[in-house]
DNA sequence: GCAAGGTC
């Protein structure tokens, strides 16, 4: 009797195969791990998948709506994914000629299909009548011995509604794209990559209504009052935004010179909880904020210290560390580390993490495994100190912050101004990553009369709303569910790839916002979430067997083919304005000549630079070598955008015969140094601006402008 | 190639 069990990665394979015998036997085959045992009698092999093996491919691609697809393997259509073909070699080696077949990944939608595929394709169709299927929600001993002694039948419609949902994204996806792409090509011979999807379209088209939002926003001006008081209080007065200037002077007038007394001060202890763990979203986010590092970068460098045992599985949902994970031990063993182990042992015992919200069912938050890493580089060993300080910060004491609020009459006007400091660091002693308020506290009670110096009166204007940026966008697509916690981070690199947005503070660009009208006249549920709430109801029903997989792929044809045919039908119309916008957005500045400053490829040098519109008749070109951002910044000495570029990030002018930068330093104070809490200054070094530590030399504090900006 | 979804 020979038994073989599917999982869908291989750290679950491993887990699964320990929980289930004593006498399990680490293998590999092409350096693939495997696991064998048996027991009365019976041999088990515990195989894995590296998640999806099988991919949906056109089995005709001369066809012009491509509508007849099929799996294929990974391996055979991204020259990248190399290595699952080892896995499914390994399968199908492993498992062939086996009685029994256990379907063992993820109880979820996707993982639905990775094993079933895997037992199709991998296994031999056959297998499929001799295979049960595992249900378990965590990777615990006691969980996988319940689903492995208690096995289900395989539920052939939830198998069905994940091949639905492949496949609808498919055929929208890859036949909007191709219809798009080959409308600008047709219509001017030129090859623009454009794409459309369910999850990317929505996102973009966010982006777009805060553009326009932006672009129409109209600044209201409004008026601040404030009082200059002694010792450098300034106190604000009561009505904050004042939209008419009347009452602004009325206020002025009736403060006339009078002196201000103190009628109200109230102090206050906050309590300000621990941060809770870290979740791939909020670890994305945060690393955002403290390094500038990208969602997509955050991902692979979480990956990274995943794949070399330091830190947890990355791709969860879960905000929770249950007591299995063994933090006592993983803290015990970070002590091995001086700088970890001050903190470690700072920690009041019981020791009780606090948690967040979210949950997920198949791992716990992310955390270190207390395994200290050697040979790490800065950003891998920046990212692990973040999961490691977060991880023990989250098991530390309220912070208490004290606050004294201050009320004060200058003649019958009432003014106020508050005050903050900490009053006991708590968990943020181990957490040096946020920002605390230390303010003096001036030494006035109630009764007291204060010298005003000066009565201002500030006009200002009402902003608009802020861009996004890739943090608060991810952020964003969690909360209206778009895309997935292990997709969001690329659809946004996506977008930046095809040129529909550009800068750290998310620009859409024109081809951006002129793709998004042409959708919405073409294929209005494409460009909302409207599309993923379809798909959503469809698939449930799918799964209630209300309706079949057949069924609803054939309907979702003839909508398509409509649409299709639309846009075939006005492919001249809709290409020429996608090039004309493809081009508008391609122009970076003003060439002295009158003419526009264009990107341009070069196939000859296969590199991008910078051209004038006006070529031949100007030959004026700027060199933009890999790695380097045209910015939207504009040279103060002779006008030309600034171009960003190097590790970490300089700034100089696009003409490099301008000098090294167009600006003189400002020398502004920009932030508080989050290792030493010094003052945080912009200033100009050999290579640029950058932001550096006032404490110097002895914090060595730095960063780049670029990070400071995506804060 | 184009999408979105898993994973190393």
């Amino acid at each position: 009797m020979h038994e073989v069990i599917i999982c869908e990665k291989p750290k679950s394979s491993e887990k699964i195969a320990n929980a289930l015998s004593r006498n399990t036997i680490k293998n590999s085959y092409k350096k693939v791990p495997y696991y064998e045992f048996e027991e009365n009698g019976k041999k088990t092999t515990v195989l894995s998948a590296v998640g999806h093996l099988y991919s949906l491919s056109p089995t005709n691609s001369k066809q012009d709506k491509i509508f007849d697809i099929d799996w294929v393997p990974l391996y055979d259509k991204d020259k990248q994914k190399k290595y699952v073909k080892n896995y499914v070699d390994a399968i199908k080696k492993l498992a062939k000629g086996a009685d029994k077949f256990i379907h063992a990944c993820d109880y979820d939608i996707e993982g639905t299909v990775i094993g079933y595929n895997a037992l199709k394709y991998a296994c031999g169709e056959d297998s499929i009548d001799k295979a049960t299927r595992m249900k378990f929600s965590t990777l615990t001993k006691e969980d996988i011995v319940k689903a492995y002694e208690n096995p289900i039948p395989i539920d052939f419609h939830q198998v069905d509604s994940g091949i639905a949902r492949h496949v609808l994204d498919f055929l929208f996806g890859v036949n909007i794209s191709k219809y798009l792409t080959d409308s600008v090509r047709e219509a001017t011979s030129r090859y623009v990559q454009l794409s459309a999807g369910r999850v990317q379209t929505p996102t973009l088209s966010i982006l777009v209504d805060r553009e326009k939002e932006i672009k129409n926003f109209k600044p209201i001006p409004y008026w601040l009052i404030k009082a200059a008081l002694e010792d450098d209080i300034i106190a604000d007065h009561k009505a904050g935004k004042i939209f008419e200037r009347k009452e602004a002077d009325g206020i002025l007038a009736d403060c006339g010179d009078a002196d201000a007394v103190v009628t109200d001060v109230t102090l206050r202890e906050n309590k300000r909880t621990p941060p809770v763990p870290f979740d791939l979203g909020s670890l994305q986010s945060e690393a955002y904020g403290v390094f500038g590092f990208s969602p997509k970068r955050t991902q692979q460098i979480a990956q990274n210290l995943y794949t070399e045992g330091y830190t947890s599985y990355p791709r969860t949902s879960s905000q929770k560390l249950p007591k299995s994970i063994g933090y006592d031990k993983i803290l015990k063993q970070l002590s091995k580390n001086a700088e970890f182990k001050k903190h470690v042992d700072a920690l009041k015992k019981p020791l009780k993490p606090n948690e967040g919200k979210k949950t997920d069912e198949a791992h716990p938050a992310i955390h270190p495994t207390g395994t200290l890493p050697t040979g790490l580089d800065t950003n891998e060993q920046k990212l692990y100190e973040l999961i490691v300080y977060r991880f023990i910060s989250v098991f530390g004491e309220d912070a208490l912050q004290e606050s004294m609020k201050t009320k004060l009459n200058i003649n019958s006007q009432e003014f106020s101004f508050s005050r903050k400091r900490m009053a006991k660091m708590g968990w943020l002693e181990h957490y040096p990553f946020r920002k605390i308020e230390d303010e003096k506290f001036p030494d006035i009670k109630k009764g007291d009369t204060l010298k005003v110096n000066e009565i201002l009166c500030e006009e200002k204007e009402t902003k608009p709303p802020a861009r996004y940026n890739q943090a608060s966008l991810i952020r964003e697509l969690e909360k209206r569910g778009l895309g997935t916690k292990s997709t969001r981070a690329n659809i946004i690199s996506i977008l930046y790839d095809r040129k529909y947005i550009e800068g750290q503070k998310i620009q859409v660009n024109e081809l951006g916002e002129h793709l998004i009208d042409t959708l919405k006249e073409y294929s209005e549920d494409i460009t909302s979430e409207e599309l993923t709430r379809k798909f959503e109801t469809e698939l449930e029903d799918i799964m209630a067997d209300k309706i079949t997989k057949d069924n609803v792929i054939e309907e979702a044809k003839v909508g398509l083919s409509s649409i299709l045919d639309d846009i075939e039908k006005n492919k001249s119309k809709i290409g020429e304005k996608l090039y004309e916008a493809y081009q508008e957005s391609r122009i970076v500045g003003q060439c002295k000549c009158g003419g526009n400053l264009v990107m341009k490829y070069s196939y000859r040098t296969k590199g991008t630079f910078v051209g004038c519109s006006a070529y031949p008749k100007c030959k004026v070109t700027y060199p933009i070598p890999r790695g380097t951002n045209v910015l939207k910044t504009k040279c103060e000495k002779c006008g030309l955008p600034m171009i960003s570029f190097g590790k970490p990030r300089q700034r100089a002018c696009l003409d490099p015969k301008c000098g090294r930068n167009g600006k003189e330093s400002t020398n502004e104070v920009v932030g508080v140094c989050p290792q030493c809490g010094e003052q945080l200054i912009k200033r100009m070094g050999r290579y640029g601006e950058f932001i550096g530590c006032s404490g110097f030399p002895k914090c060595r504090f730095t960063k780049s402008v670029e990070e400071q900006e995506a804060k």
